[in-house]
DNA sequence: CTAAGATAGTCGCATCTGCAACTATCTAAA
DNA sequence: TTTAGATAGTTGCAGATGCGACTATCTTAG
């Protein structure tokens, strides 16, 4: 057996007088951490669907999911801006995932800048097999939470979303076009 | 003005007949899609703290915390441990901190792999100025939730965190080992 | 029409970080 | 004691990704 740690968190040997409210932190009680470190957590529960099984790694995984749930061609920009993920990430999957001819894309005549991008029949193939793998792997790391519980942590999760600007209703972004 | 994308998520063009219920998937409402792009968000609203003011990345910092909330020293393999970062990245955040004699570091007499790591006094300075303005961001991004909708929301993470093996009691460490 | 500025997409570069190999050291079993 | 295996920490390497420059194209003001 290997010689374990003198402490954890839990027990912790953490001088008592350095208290909370005063100029210490609980690393393992301060939200931006625990969300570092869960969402690494999650993306590696789930890799092995969208990673090992289909070699797809993540930002390739999002050009799908956007293909494919929008069902519909739009072009890289949009689903570097919605899923907020840097253009130059979503020019090299699109690259990616054309060298498999998971999708195509094809010239938008009103804006030669830009392509339009749809998912082939294998693309296609590809997601509608992956999705319900993945839907099952959310449930599974959300079943530790009731049907309420999960019902009010999507609206907190939302409500912290919209503080930090993630979420905009389109309304407002034709105002601003700020995609 | 420039040219509006044509629809976004909350009017969408998405195509009705595949239905949430079937094969496709919104990544919006996708937990660990979620998960991830509010972490990165909010290390993003954070790094202005650290970053720019301090100079610090994330696994310094997180070198900084570990020491700090402890209050003691500790070798770097329970940093790697307790914050699930990787050893050859906290070596170098380790390295990084030694350098700016933020951190210094003494041979374990009982074990001579090992070092035992602890803030200088500079480096305590740091960590304490650091702390409130840590804390404060963390505040307002919440501040948007209630403070029973805080509460519920600590607990719902805990859970999940939980149920990925993200926190471990001493007792439970203590037997495995697997810190 | 022309020119200035904005936008779509690509690519080189730098940085970050995980992996794995390596050294040094410790532990345990024969 | 000896030896095999485990552990702490470091470092080279490779893959991923953000930044910024670049080209091509579009838009708008004059």
């Amino acid at each position: 057996m290997p010689k374990a740690f003198s402490g954890q968190r839990a027990t912790g040997r953490r001088d008592e007088n350095a208290s909370d409210k005063g100029s210490s932190l609980d690393l393992f009680r301060f939200v931006p951490f625990r969300l570092n470190r869960l969402a690494a957590e999650v993306s590696a529960a789930l890799s092995g669907e969208y990673q090992e099984r289909y070699g797809l790694d993540i930002p390739e995984w999002r050009v799908l999911a956007t293909l494919g749930f929008r069902n519909d061609a739009c072009s890289a920009q949009y689903i570097a801006h919605c899923t907020r993920t840097h253009k130059s990430t979503i020019s090299r999957a699109v690259t990616a995932l054309m060298t498999r001819q998971l999708v195509e894309r094809v010239e938008n005549e009103d804006d030669r800048r830009e392509f339009q991008l749809r998912m082939t029949r294998k693309g296609k193939a590809l997601y509608e097999e992956l999705i319900p793998r993945l839907k099952r792997r959310e449930q599974q790391i959300l079943s530790c939470l009731s049907a309420q519980e999960r019902k009010d942590f999507a609206i907190m999760l939302g409500k912290i979303e919209k503080s930090l600007g993630l979420v905009q209703t389109s309304r407002e972004a034709d105002k601003t076009g700020a995609y």
